[in-house]
RNA sequence: GUCCCCAUCGUCUAGCGGCCUAGGACGCUGGCCUCUCACGCCGGUAACACGGGUUCGAUUCCCGUUGGGGACGCCA
């Protein structure tokens, strides 16, 4: 028998990161399991399901590299299927019509919630003996809920969970326009589909006790059932689409590589041992649902951030400059030069967070003109004594044939000796001449990737720009 | 309100009766490195919600309280 997981989302929006950890606990368990895990659209709500949201969560689940094992099922092209089983359970008595009209039922609610009860159908229609009058009315089919006893499982997160089904009421399996519900369609389904492990929600725990009961007067057999703790955010409520959750792909928008998002979100609830990074191969041999914590976690951004950071400076380098270049067409360079790209990753791997902050940051390296330069760092740091040095190292650095390190370091060595100087007040001017800020990767390394034309064209337009506002301010 | 679930540093977590004067990570913070910023390295800050049991011994087991969350649709 293989081992089988599925991922079930409905399509009303995109695919958020409470549904991105879903889907990813259930890619990582059956690959774990060796088995297979399928994506089944639970488009079920005709109402409020969408081509653009069903196109939203392929994609999320697409970049996060997180593919299903065979084709998506359509819940909503199984409907033949849901109603044979729902005639299925009339024909045994284990089902019945009911004729109550939603007035009813709203009355019978708030007449429960006066009396401090739980709100629930009474079961009046299953007791009904004269139908004159009514059978020509719509009517819903209900199943007939064991009426004693209780309905137990043993949770694989959770442990053993118990619901008397007194507590349950006879919920509805078909609608009375004739379509079926999402408890109805979500057993036959599971069924049909061989599911063996059912990876969800918390928010689904009470739907469990009403599946159970339905796979068993089918006379099916029961799968294992695993409730994930829900995500919350910051405010410790539910992670929701209205509130505060947004797509996955967001995150790629933001700067994210898919790989630190799946590494953080499944340290969400998991662990082993002190280990923190994780690649796909090792969570994959590693992860357990059984080993799932009982508990919500709070979204905590500034971690995810310090993984993403660590996930860039781990990868290759090749990779992160396709990525680079998206990023750099969102903040306005077009078409950047690849191989200057490829020549400043490396500059910045180590120093940024997300590639937002990447792209940001080697944008001086793409623009022919560096201004607005900093104002308040010239101020600060071009002191008119240095301007002659900066003179001097611009000759110093005209005069190079060959555009190397040595050679650069030689040059900022005359340069310094003759003015009897540190590199750290020589630097700042320079690095302010260069990129129009103070802060920057190595001098010697930017020189180095802009290259000599344009290290001296930038050097000078500098110091003409130091010398005038300095003249200015005095 | 009723039912279900949860409870270790601000956050993510380790801990499965003695190894705990509770470990790691993020954050915050002091220092080192240093041409700036990062990276890296060294150090600091900070938690077992409370009350009863059980036990020679409870963070670990049981009960209660408090607090938090979820579910109560002809939505999924």
């Amino acid at each position: 028998m293989t081992f089988r997981t599925r991922f079930a989302p409905s399509p009303t929006g995109f695919l958020h990161i409470g549904g991105a950890r879903t889907a990813l606990f259930c890619h990582l368990y059956a690959r774990h399991l060796g088995g297979e895990w399928l994506l089944r659209i639970e488009d079920t709500d005709q109402e409020r399901s969408t081509p653009e949201a069903v196109a939203a969560i392929f994609a999320g689940l697409n970049w996060l590299g997180l593919h299903p094992d065979g084709e998506p099922v359509f819940q909503s092209k199984n409907q033949a299927r849901h109603l044979a089983a729902a005639h299925q359970l009339l024909a045994m008595g284990k089902a019945y019509r009911c004729y109550c009209t939603r007035e009813e039922l709203e009355s019978m609610r708030s007449e429960q919630r006066e009396k401090k009860e739980k709100p629930r159908y009474d079961g009046r229609c299953a007791r009904r003996v004269d139908f004159s009058g009514i059978a020509d009315r719509p009517y819903v089919i209900r199943f007939k809920t064991p009426p004693e006893g209780k309905t137990t499982w043993e949770d694989l997160i959770q442990g053993s969970i118990s619901f008397a089904n007194t507590e349950l009421d006879d919920l509805i399996l078909v609608r009375s326009d004739g379509l079926p519900t999402y408890n109805l369609a979500v057993v036959v389904d599971d069924h049909d589909m061989g599911i063996t492990h059912v990876i969800r929600g918390e928010d689904h725990i009470s739907n469990t006790p009403r599946q159970i009961p339905l796979f068993q007067a089918l006379g099916w057999s029961v799968p294992l059932y695993a409730h994930m703790p829900l995500l919350h955010g910051a405010d410790g409520a539910k992670l929701s689409k209205r509130h505060g959750a947004v797509s996955v792909l967001n995150y790629r928008e933001n700067g994210f590589l898919p790989e630190a998002v799946n590494n953080y979100l499944v340290r969400l609830g998991w662990s082993h041992g002190e280990q923190e990074i994780f690649t796909m191969a090792e969570m994959e041999s590693l992860f357990d649902i059984r080993d799932v914590g009982r508990s919500a976690a709070i979204f905590n951004q500034s971690k995810l951030e310090w993984l993403n950071g660590h996930h860039i400076r781990s990868s290759r380098q090749d990779r992160l400059a396709v990525v680079l270049v998206d990023h750099l067409r969102l903040i306005g360079i077009e078409n950047p030069d690849l191989t200057l790209v490829a020549a400043v990753v490396p500059l910045f791997q180590e120093r940024a967070k997300t590639m937002v902050e990447m792209a940001e940051k080697a944008r001086f390296f793409f623009v022919e003109d560096v201004r607005p330069y900093d104002m308040k760092a010239i101020e600060k740091y071009c002191k008119p004594d240095l301007l002659p040095a900066l003179a001097h190292l611009i000759t110093e650095l005209a005069t190079l044939t060959e555009w190397q390190d040595s050679f650069l370091q030689a040059a900022f060595d005359r340069t310094l000796q003759a003015h009897d100087l540190k590199m750290g007040q020589l630097a700042q001017p320079v690095r302010i001449a260069l990129t129009g800020t103070p802060v920057s990767p190595g001098i010697h390394e930017v020189v180095l990737v802009l290259g000599q034309q344009k290290s001296l064209h930038r050097l000078q337009a500098g110091l003409a720009f130091f010398q005038e506002s300095i003249h200015g301010v005095s």
